[in-house]
RNA sequence: GCCGCCUUAGCUCAGUUGGUCAGAGCAACCGCCUUGUAAGCGGUAGGUCGUCGGUUCGACUCCGACAGGCGGCUCCA
């Protein structure tokens, strides 16, 4: 680099493209960290420019909107103490502590007082400060102390969020006077200017534990989010309106297919008709499957006396979230908040050969688990729920053999749900941690064994550590539905804890005894919660071979109410759910109410198709043909159901192939 | 469990500073209309305003506890 050059123009000199919709002159040093351009005039030839609006970008962006609010609240609400404030998944928050906690109304005030600041384009300015001197401009911040206390004795984490180097303040400066109005403690990068942010939005205030931990007290956080252009901000706007139009809990509701009850208790379902239809498919579904791929079903009680999960290694850990013991005969019972310690009990009813192996128990397993009142959430979060449980018990050899079979077995049932976008997450001990038992050798030798496959599946794999189960390592799959959200649904656990608890074994070839070790597996991880997902994935519009409704026939006036009930019989007598709208309301309103539960198939009759033996065929989509042949039309529903189609029913896609020569004048 | 907010008819919501404010639409039920692709017309019924306690001459409205819900945090075998 010549003299006098700075490293803007180097980059500039190279062809690097520094502007962007901010203009934020960020840079990505060697090691992948973003810097403000000016922190490294010495490297510059070697970083590269960071787009304003990748990724990268936004997360300027937004930790700049994160900066511009907390000034925001520190004017409006003096004395109030920062936290941290860092950009996230669409947005940025930043934790305070305030007197007292903020209203709606505070966060508009916020936010007006925000786009003040915004529109004053103060000027973001990186200064390097040694610890001494932070303190000292510190000293009534004593969440920022703590945090430069972190990183002169500890790494990781916390070190990033201060500067793994040396401490930097980022100054706000007025755009006129170029005096110092608010400042920050913070490893930057950030845009030049407020002005630089386009387009930004407070969405709610929450408390949430400084650094993460209950043992903490609790701050006010503020989540926002920004964009790069007021067009982003709106579209992100209606995706947030879509995803709540696809909510299982109010789609529940309006599809009338399960409830919550306050008379029950919180996070206790009840599956209402429709709802049935879904669970008994779905269970249909998954039970084939897995007699398919070789697993015996088994049948366990709810309840078991509580010594069984002291030896499963279950109690004492999970006492606080287990309902609490019944007093019975002298002994405690519980109801079961798993299902292994019992399957385990029927794997050594009797001796083992290591002929069987693997044995594969499969059991739709009710269980009961007291949720902490604040984490019950729809289906997704329950207190009783039914896991498609299955433990495959194999010998150590078998083992990485039968997760590759688990893993595909997975993630084609899967697929057959439209879901078809998976990355995979390993869930490790942490060593640090006492929550976990079992040798070291042991641990290491079952994570390897499920890495192993899981790298060998090509899927993306992401890290977990301390994620795992106290009893072993698992993968589990993550699916994006299809609004891109993702949701954990397959798990694959793999546990040498609980055999030897249980003293299980087999008898190996030359005579010996030997432990197997089991395999944990659910793939809808629970039927209620699948049932959740599903609903989301869907928005409601299920397939046709999963809708509890298939096919409603509309008369046009009551005078066809007996020609429907008629293909109606026909339709039952091919297995499928049909109803017929006979109400006394117009065809108009039997549409739209049809169409509002989202049934795949109406089929309307009027006097021309009584006489021509036909019906009109409406499709979910709105799409139609007018005039098909009953039969026709019959067999088309069939064919669909059958094959588990799982696109919505359309003219479109399904009419060409049995379209008939004769039907011009629909 | 923690913090904040919320709870009025089956559902979605109105209810001004505590004093005829207990209402609307949809759903339900009963009539009339016999209807051609997303709401025909009319009527009836339905709520001790989440529960319990308190303040007050008087509480849906104010206070407290509890229950349930929502948004987060923490947790998730």
């Amino acid at each position: 680099m010549a003299a006098g050059e700075t490293a803007l123009d180097a980059l500039r000199e190279a062809g690097v493209e520094l502007t962007g919709a901010q203009g934020a002159v960020v840079v990505r040093d060697p090691d992948g960290v973003l810097r403000d351009l000016e922190w490294a005039p010495d490297t510059a030839t070697d970083v590269e420019a960071v787009a304003a609006e990748s990724p990268d970008g936004l997360a300027v962006l937004r930790h700049s909107a994160a900066h511009a609010m907390a000034q925001a609240v520190q004017e409006l609400f003096p004395g109030t103490l920062l936290g941290i404030g860092p950009p996230i998944e669409d947005g940025f928050y930043y934790d305070f502590l305030p007197d007292r906690p903020f209203t709606p109304e505070d966060l508009a005030a916020i936010e007006k007082k925000m786009g003040e600041i915004i529109k004053a384009g103060q000027r973001f300015h990186r200064r390097p400060i040694d610890d001494d001197q932070a303190r000292m401009e510190l000293a009534h911040e004593k969440f920022k102390l703590e945090l430069i206390g972190l990183k002169s004795t500890a790494s990781g984490e916390e070190a990033t969020e201060v500067g793994a180097g040396g401490l930097t303040m980022y100054d706000n400066l007025d755009a006129k006077t170029g005096e110092r109005v608010w400042t920050d403690l913070c490893r930057g990068p950030h845009l030049p200017s407020t002005r630089r942010i386009p387009a930004v939005k407070l969405m709610r205030s929450a408390a949430a534990y400084w650094r993460g931990s209950e043992k903490n007290p609790q701050l006010q956080r503020i989540y926002g989010t920004a964009w790069a252009s007021r067009d982003d901000l709106k579209a992100y706007l209606t995706r947030l309106e879509e995803a709540a139009k696809r909510d299982h809990r109010k789609l529940g509701v309006e599809l009338d297919l399960f409830s919550f009850p306050d008379e029950l208790g919180s996070g206790l379902a009840i599956f209402h008709p429709k709802g049935g239809i879904l669970r008994r498919e779905l269970e249909g579904y998954v039970r084939q499957r897995h007699i398919d791929e070789g697993f015996e079903f088994v049948n366990t009680p709810h309840i078991s006396k509580d010594g069984l999960f002291h030896t499963s290694g279950h109690l004492p850990y999970y006492s606080d979230t287990m309902f609490p013991p019944m007093q019975l005969e002298g002994s405690e019972y519980r109801l079961k908040a798993m299902n292994c310690p019992m399957h385990n009990l029927i794997y050594a009813s009797r001796g083992r050969s290591y002929r069987e192996l693997p044995l594969r128990l499969f059991e739709f397993g009710s269980v009961y688990r007291y949720e902490m009142s604040g984490v019950v959430h729809g289906l997704t979060r329950v207190r009783g729920l039914t896991m498609d449980d299955s433990h495959s018990y194999c010998t150590p050899e078998q083992a990485p053999d039968e997760i590759r079979k688990l893993l595909n077995f997975i993630l084609g049932l899967l697929r057959d749900f439209g879901l078809d976008d998976f990355y995979l997450e390993l869930s490790t001990r942490d060593p640090a941690s006492d929550k976990f038992i079992g040798s070291d050798e042991d641990w290491a030798s079952a994570t390897k064994v499920l890495e192993d496959t899981a790298v060998a599946s090509g899927l993306e794999l992401v890290p977990d550590p301390g994620g795992a189960a106290y009893y072993g390592p698992k993968i589990s799959v993550q699916a994006r539905d299809a609004i891109g959200r993702t949701w954990q649904m397959s798990t694959v656990q793999l546990d040498f804890n609980q055999p030897a608890r249980f003293e299980l074994e087999y008898q190996a070839a030359d005579g010996s005894r030997q432990q197997p070790v089991m395999i944990h597996s659910a793939k809808f991880g629970s039927i209620e919660r699948f049932i959740g997902v599903l609903t989301e994935h869907y928005a409601g519009a299920f397939p046709a071979w999963l809708s509890p409704v298939q096919v409603i026939g509309i008369p046009i006036s009551s005078e066809q109410n007996d020609y429907l009930a008629d293909v109606a019989a026909q339709l039952r007598a091919r297995g499928l759910r049909v109803e017929v709208d006979t109400s006394d309301e117009r065809m108009q309103k039997k549409i739209r109410t049809a169409q509002k539960s989202k049934v795949p198939f109406m089929l309307i009759a009027g006097a021309t198709d009584v006489e021509a033996g036909a019906v009109s065929f409406r499709y979910r989509d709105g799409s139609q043909r007018n005039g098909i042949p009953i039969a026709q039309a019959i067999d088309e529903v069939a064919d669909i159901v059958a094959r588990r189609v799982n696109e919505s029913p359309s003219a479109e896609h399904y009419a060409p192939a049995v379209e008939p020569a004769t039907s011009e004048e629909s």
